[in-house]
RNA sequence: GGUCCUGUGGCCGAGAGGCUAGGCAGAGCUCUGCAAAAGCUUCCACAGCGGUUCGAAUCCGCUCGGGACCUCCA
């Protein structure tokens, strides 16, 4: 079998995988800041990234999966002005800033539920890491790398780049950039005058009386910078350097870049070796996010209730929309691509359904060894295009064109021994690897089915199929309509079954 | 202004020198008591103009359009 290869920000290439300590995987992906709500793109890091380590633990590592979660220091409500942080919302709402944190917090972990996205081996609180990342900032300070003023610590973006630009790590390595390149389009930001250079950046800030998140620190009360939680947290977790780092495009500047010079500077080396970053979910062409005000939430797209939805769109839609594209390309948002993926996926539940309960026989020379090697070879590159980058988008295509096929044979389309048995149950097994195991996608039922309904659905069933033999169509017409009105859709097999779907 | 990405059929999207994915929608047909589902067939592409090449959607140049980052951001 092929190797993994991914796309490294860092060297702008595919490069094969290869992890530090053989048989284990250590990956650190950029969690969510928790004062606001989750949207529909925040969906798109955290189901790749759930690929990525499904796909890891398929080839058989050991991983170590971090996620944080960013819930203190200085970061804004969403729709509101830059300087309503987290602590006047919490005045607002008549909130501990704490309680907030929770509250988003909860949220969030239950849309990762209905995503059926895998927990994280560890997802660690920047409140709960102040005494490391405090730890962290005497370090640089002490290496000459930050300056205190006024009760903040800058980083000293000038002296890092000079010094270890020799080293071979500018500033700027990750995204691309150069110091200089970057000094002239910058705007006016707050405090300006506090720092020595426009491109540092803050590793403390020193808290005004009326921001109620502060500890204690050895440059006065105050709150940590927004980079710092990454630096301490990975290399916490995960050690001084670690094989995967991962988050959104819109994070490798200046989130990641910062990341990379603190850690640097304390550890002396990169802190990870491969950078993964996928790409914007887009509205008509632009980026979904805060400072576009076009962002969907998530339990708004589940519920449908938001003024861009035509309807509501279940979480395993969303899931198979963002994995019918690369990650690395932008993905349009649109009712018509969303009501597409929405159908696709149910025909290629109902015919993945089928390939289970097929009884893959007993014949070992396929009738037709055409069709046997299109099938044999579609299904061994669910494998190589995975390797590829992680490209899902090809592996769902080569679950469509198995589609026909399956129903072919449940149809009687396509004579049962055409293919051999070997082959069968490799599209049997690989099928339910990879669209259940890797790709963590679930039957919608599973969602509000408790088992009783299936068996009130089977007895209106069998109520039609009786009437049917006695030619009362109406009777039959009726069971079908008003189960269909109810959203419950009833189909006459070829083989004389009658099966069911949810609309 | 700087750095970078991108432009594929009605819509969403793969591909990245020759074999011209896939889904949805449209059209026709088959099966069916009817319908749905399913199956089969089919229409509709590579922004424009040049260049390289036996051959370009794919490489190069220019033009036009879109976008990201440089500020919190997935």
């Amino acid at each position: 079998m092929s190797q993994l290869k991914v796309y490294n920000s860092l060297t702008r290439q595919k490069e094969a995988f290869e992890s530090i300590t053989p048989g284990h995987v250590g990956m650190y992906v950029c969690g969510p800041t928790v004062s606001g709500e989750s949207h529909l793109g925040h969906a798109r890091p955290f189901i790749t990234f759930d690929i990525v380590y499904r796909y890891l633990l398929h080839l058989g590592y050991k991983v170590r999966y971090v996620r944080n979660i960013t819930d203190a220091g200085h970061f804004e409500e969403e729709g509101r002005e830059a300087e309503d942080k987290i602590s006047s919302k919490a005045i607002l709402e008549k909130l501990e800033p704490m309680e907030l944190v929770q509250k988003y917090t909860n949220l969030y972990h239950w849309a990762m539920l209905q995503f059926n996205n895998i927990p994280p081996s560890i997802e660690p609180t920047a409140t709960g890491h102040i005494v490391e990342q405090i730890v962290m900032i005497e370090k640089i300070i002490a290496d000459g790398y930050a300056y205190v003023a006024n009760g903040s610590v800058y980083f000293d973006v000038a002296k890092y780049d000079a010094d270890f630009s020799v080293k071979g790590s500018p500033y700027g390595m990750l995204s691309g950039r150069i110091l200089e390149d970057m000094q002239e389009g910058s705007r006016e930001l707050d405090n300006q005058e506090e720092k020595r250079n426009k491109a540092d950046f803050a590793l403390w800030k020193n808290a005004p009386p009326e921001h109620i998140m502060r500890w204690v620190s050895p440059w006065g009360e105050g709150f940590p910078g927004w980079h710092i939680e990454c630096s301490a947290m990975s290399t916490k977790y995960l050690g001084q350097q670690f094989d995967i780092h991962g988050g959104g495009m819109d994070l490798q500047f200046p989130h990641h870049e910062c990341e990379i010079a603190q850690s640097t500077v304390c550890n002396h080396k990169t802190p990870a070796r491969y950078w993964l970053h996928n790409n914007m979910i887009t509205v008509n062409g632009k980026k979904m996010g805060k400072s576009y005000g076009n962002q969907i939430k998530l339990t708004e797209m589940f519920s449908g209730n938001h003024p861009a939805l035509e309807q509501a769109y279940h979480p395993m839609v969303i899931r198979f929309f963002i994995l019918q594209t690369h990650y690395r390309s932008t993905l349009d948002f649109g009712n018509e691509a969303l009501k597409a993926t929405e159908k696709g996926l149910k025909r290629l539940w109902e015919a993945y359904t089928t390939s289970q309960e097929m009884n893959v026989g007993n014949n070992h020379a396929a009738a037709d060894a055409a069709l046997d090697e299109k099938v044999r070879k579609l299904v061994e590159q669910f494998d190589e295009f995975m390797n590829d980058d992680l490209n899902t988008a090809k592996v769902v295509a080569n679950m469509f064109e198995l589609v026909p096929v399956i129903n072919g044979i449940k149809d009687k389309h396509i004579a049962a021994d055409a293919i051999s048995t070997n082959t069968l149950s490799l599209l049997q097994r690989q099928l339910k690897v990879f669209v259940e195991d890797i790709f963590g996608l679930k039957s919608e039922e599973e969602y509000n089915n408790d088992g009783k309904l299936d068996g009130v659905i089977q007895l209106l069933i069998n109520m039609r199929k009786e009437a049917k033999d006695k030619k009362d169509y109406v009777t039959s017409d009726k069971i079908r309509t008003e189960l269909a009105a109810l959203g419950i859709q009833l189909k006459d097999d070829k083989d004389g079954n009658i099966s069911y779907s949810f609309a």
